[in-house]
DNA sequence: ATCGATTAAGAAAGCGCTTACAATAAGAGG
DNA sequence: CCTCTTATTGTAAGCGCTTTCTTAATCGAT
């Protein structure tokens, strides 16, 4: 491997000099730079990435902390998507990605020491346990965190907006001609708050009441227990015409069971998931759905955490919001009454 | 931060001996090391990766490339569940893992260069072009690297076991009783090629003879591609009982042709998808398809690389086959005449 | 001619860690 | 009592890079 001794012989120079060129210092002259930049090139020189964190306290890699507990398919998807965005925006900005875990060597090194092990910049953290002792040690340490879909006070959060999304939702079948829409919710977290609350507000401005027996709870990406709570819907006095689900996979499960009950779709009922998975595009009719643009979340979250990084000015932890879109599918017809 | 000085200091002895006792060196005294080591503890120790793979010219971490070419559902999918074994694998050898891609740093850089700048250990390839000239550079330089489904000469590859794939699910439909198979079969790929040999061996094994008319063409992952096929396949003289398709995504693209056609499944018409995605699991009847084992292709991938950087002797490139298994789902049934 | 200002390049230290080698001390053997 | 092992710890160099501080050279101004 060349290195920059090796150039400072070729060129006659010190490594002083070759250093100063390599980084475009003015200090230099013009032509000394070219020629040492040009030899550099023609030796194939490649800095040691190892040597430059060493010297300068600075890795240029930033970590990832996600933990995969469910296993379940769509937050591997919505994460592996926001995953591949967040490598992309990093690499444009010269950083490199590296996973942040905990069972590096064998001693057990918790995310924090793994972090400071390896130098990182930063980190992103997302789809972990948010209450995790571990986790809110990082975030409170000194080295630079943004969450995704959770708040802290003292990092900066980028969310989906799941307030919007629900609303955003609710207004769409509103539009189609539905008064009764029942939502299957998630069990009690953040984000099914979140939603509720946009459910609401959607009723309230469109001055429809909400009737609680449309609301339902069943965990997410269950399609399972979002089958039941169909059930429980169709069992209504007065069933509901349109359904919203968790996600897509409880959509699935929910589309099955009506199914058996006989229920045709979007004839015979409206259904509706949530975040626009890739299977949503696939299947026939297309699902209608909200769109989570996990794409954007990675982006936003890499812009943050760098600004965070690079800025010497004092940080305020920002909250924010990445909104969706609807994917307008063939699971929503006007109802028959 | 503390430092190995700060350790030495605090115990009265040389940084070489702090060095020692962290790494259990039977130079020093057991209650030497004892001592030291808890100090260290007490301190709060964080030894500096930077310093020590700068030093060791070895980084403990390995690359992962690939590149999304599709943007595809599957490959995600398939890849993320990959990725995830190479890292719980990695992280329990003591390896870090690090993406390698090309735009680090505004030059362009290649692989390989990313590879040393970053000084990886090894490099995991899967899910690229693997004609690329960047890669093949790669594959030859003097990082040790793995490939996953598809094989150089030089380099170890862990494959997804393609032909045994298609060999076992033409066993299992004609178990249930089908002799008219037919297979929608990926564009011209290795994978295609292996998996078209299963399908012939099994005829043979089977002493059922092989229809061309059978075999047709559909890119992977493409519903709508399949769907033609299917259609193709349906003003077939003799109708097959059993359609084979590229993946489960190209089933549903198929059973929505079929079910258009008329054709209740599995009733009317068995079918088979492969790779075991999720969905596959939560569609109602069930998918039967062929499961590949993704997480067990990255933890042989990196057994593998990890033997390969830390042994001395001479490197034996090796070809390991990863086979996956039948599931049984619900859309397969005896054929009717 | 002398001096300070300016420009260009080099010397050297040091980031934190490991390790070959040196040094010391203690015990064994003659 | 001296030499030779053996056991244990220390010294110091150096991995490749950056950067502060010097130094040397050039130049215009007094």
């Amino acid at each position: 491997m060349i290195k920059v001794k090796d150039i400072a012989k070729k060129c006659g120079v010190s490594t002083a000099t070759v250093s100063k060129a390599l980084h475009n210092s003015k200090e230099l002259k013009e032509e000394t730079i070219a020629y040492i930049c040009k030899t550099a090139k023609d030796l194939g020189y490649i800095p040691n990435a190892s040597a430059r964190a060493l010297k300068l306290k600075k890795s240029y890699s930033i970590g990832v902390l996600f933990v995969d507990k469910t296993g379940s398919g769509l937050q591997h998807e919505y994460f592996s998507s926001m995953l591949d965005s967040v490598k992309t925006e990093a690499e444009s900005r010269g950083y490199d990605v590296t996973f942040i875990s905990q069972n590096i060597t064998n001693e057990d090194m918790s995310y924090l020491e793994h972090a400071r092990y390896r130098n990182v910049d930063g980190v992103v953290i997302a789809s972990v346990d948010f209450h995790d002792e571990q986790v809110i040690k990082l975030v409170n340490s000194e080295i630079p965190t943004v969450t995704i879909d959770y708040i802290y006070n003292c990092s900066t959060a980028i969310m989906s907006d799941n307030t919007n999304g629900l609303y955003d939702l609710v207004k769409y079948a509103a539009s189609m001609g539905h008064k009764k829409i029942a939502f299957v919710h998630g069990e009690t977290t953040d984000v099914t708050s979140k939603r509720l609350a946009g459910y609401y507000k959607a009723h309230q401005d469109l001055n429809l009441k909400v009737k609680q027996s449309y609301l339902i709870t069943s965990d997410y990406h269950d399609p399972k227990g979002s089958g039941q709570a169909t059930k429980k819907l169709l069992s209504e006095p007065v069933v509901p015409t349109c359904i919203i689900y968790p996600d897509d996979i409880s959509l699935i499960g929910g589309m099955t069971a009506l199914q058996q009950a006989g229920y045709k779709i979007p004839e015979d009922m409206s259904v509706i998931g949530y975040d626009g998975v890739n299977i949503s595009r696939i299947l026939r009719p297309i699902v209608t759905t909200y769109v989570q643009d996990s794409k954007e979340l990675g982006r936003q979250a890499v812009i943050e955490l760098v600004a965070r990084i690079e800025q010497f000015s004092t940080f305020i932890p920002k909250v924010i919001y990445v909104s969706g879109k609807v994917q307008e599918g063939g699971t929503v017809a006007v109802p028959r009454s």
